[in-house]
DNA sequence: CGGCGAGTGTGACGGGGCTCACATGTCACG
DNA sequence: CGTGACATGTGAGCCCCGTCACACTCGCCG
């Protein structure tokens, strides 16, 4: 739900730019993982043993109720990290990690990261800015659940989704989220009908067009103001 | 919202048990500063100078809507850290910091603290690790607000603060909390007249008694009973 | 002591958004 | 081409909880 802007322009934020010795030496233990659209990369209460860099793709993290309903946490792209608290604090892992896209992970077993870390203070800052990152995204999640209606949350959402991946067409920015309307609306907390209703009003008003997994935003601007609004 | 044992089992994750001369070196250019209840240590939009280690009290870290609402991000307590998001990023702070209690702080100059850093792994890592458990904290928000009423989430915020900082007394768990009903909702994303009621209700069945500024826990199992069901 | 401001207690009301129900559309696969 | 599984479209109903309104209590200060 954070702007994406920061997030490509620090593409590879773990990996860019390193010292080409630091790389070879990470390079040494890191093995590479590929996984399908839609395949569990690991699921709350996996015992945690390695870390993984996104190289390639997108990943959905998230937690289940026992009633069937998700609460996704985050959505990393290239560059960002995931798996890190488990192997940080020595724990089971605290939420599922699905691929949304077709992945290319770099996998760090904790055995071999921790030590190098002790001695790569570099990478180390780095991984506190990834963190901090994080924390900054999943706090403005808090922000926008107690601020935002569901219309101002979707509208952000879009707009999000436009910044990362959007692409210009005759009609406008088009949108790709490539999901079901239910997992869509679980990205910010609301139900599939009144995502699907939502979208239905706006393409009435001629804001936006509505496809299969994605939609054409014909005027962005005025999404915004309905962000503002609240 | 997280429980707090592991807060208070490892109670000054930055400084406890450190080299003498790691503690040394970190001294040199540390800064100690007092704040008083409810007294301002940053707001939002500041320049980030600065991070600081939490010694003694408790910091409450929020952001406020244009129309006076208020989103409580975190509550922080000794030896947890806040302002590391702005120094490492080289941002303005993201939020605004007030103390809850009177507060100690060790204020560290982002020109000392970073050079110090690349130096200092093992302070390093233990940064990485408080940020992992914020991290864990703030996706507990989430799903929180997600899955859970608020009368489950009132119950949740009551038993984190009796295993915070109840006592023990004739009539049950006394817990603290020092603030208005309008800010203690605040912490669940609820408004006081919500928070109010709920507690009466309680009160009825027994389950707690009211006071101004705490409360007193009877029956802290059947509260728990509340969480699960949602 | 009186009065004022902040905090608290409590009812009435309304609406946003969830749930339920069902129709319709779409696609994979025998 | 039929059929079943799953995604989408759409209305009805309802309920949680926020807002508003007002009374009451407490503590402080002139």
């Amino acid at each position: 739900m954070a702007a994406a802007t920061g997030r490509l322009a620090a593409s590879h934020m773990l990996l860019d730019h390193l010292e080409p010795h630091e790389l070879e030496k990470l390079m040494a233990f890191a093995r590479t993982q590929r996984h399908r659209a839609s395949e569990v990369i690991f699921r709350k209460g996996d015992p945690g043993i390695s870390m993984m860099s996104i190289v390639d793709g997108r990943v959905k993290i998230s937690v289940a109720s026992t009633d069937g309903k998700e609460a996704v946490l985050a959505v990393l792209g290239p560059g960002e990290v995931l798996g890190e608290m488990a192997i940080l604090e020595d724990k089971d892992r605290s939420a599922d990690a699905i691929a949304l896209d077709a992945c290319e992970l770099l996998v760090l077993q904790k055995r071999d990261f921790i030590p190098f870390l002790e001695r790569n203070p570099t990478i180390c800052i780095r991984l506190l800015r990834i963190l901090c990152d994080r924390l900054r995204r999943t706090s403005e999640l808090v922000e926008d659940r107690t601020f935002l209606s569901l219309p101002a949350r979707l509208a952000k959402t879009l707009l999000d989704l436009a910044d990362a991946g959007g692409r210009e067409t005759a009609d406008g920015t088009r949108v790709d989220f490539n999901m079901s309307q239910k997992n869509f609306g679980g990205l910010m907390g609301a139900s599939r009908e009144s995502v699907n209703k939502q979208l239905h009003a706006w393409q009435a008003e001629g804001l936006l067009t509505i496809g299969r997994g994605f939609v054409v935003l014909a005027r962005p601007e005025d999404l915004a103001r309905v962000v503002d609004i609240g």
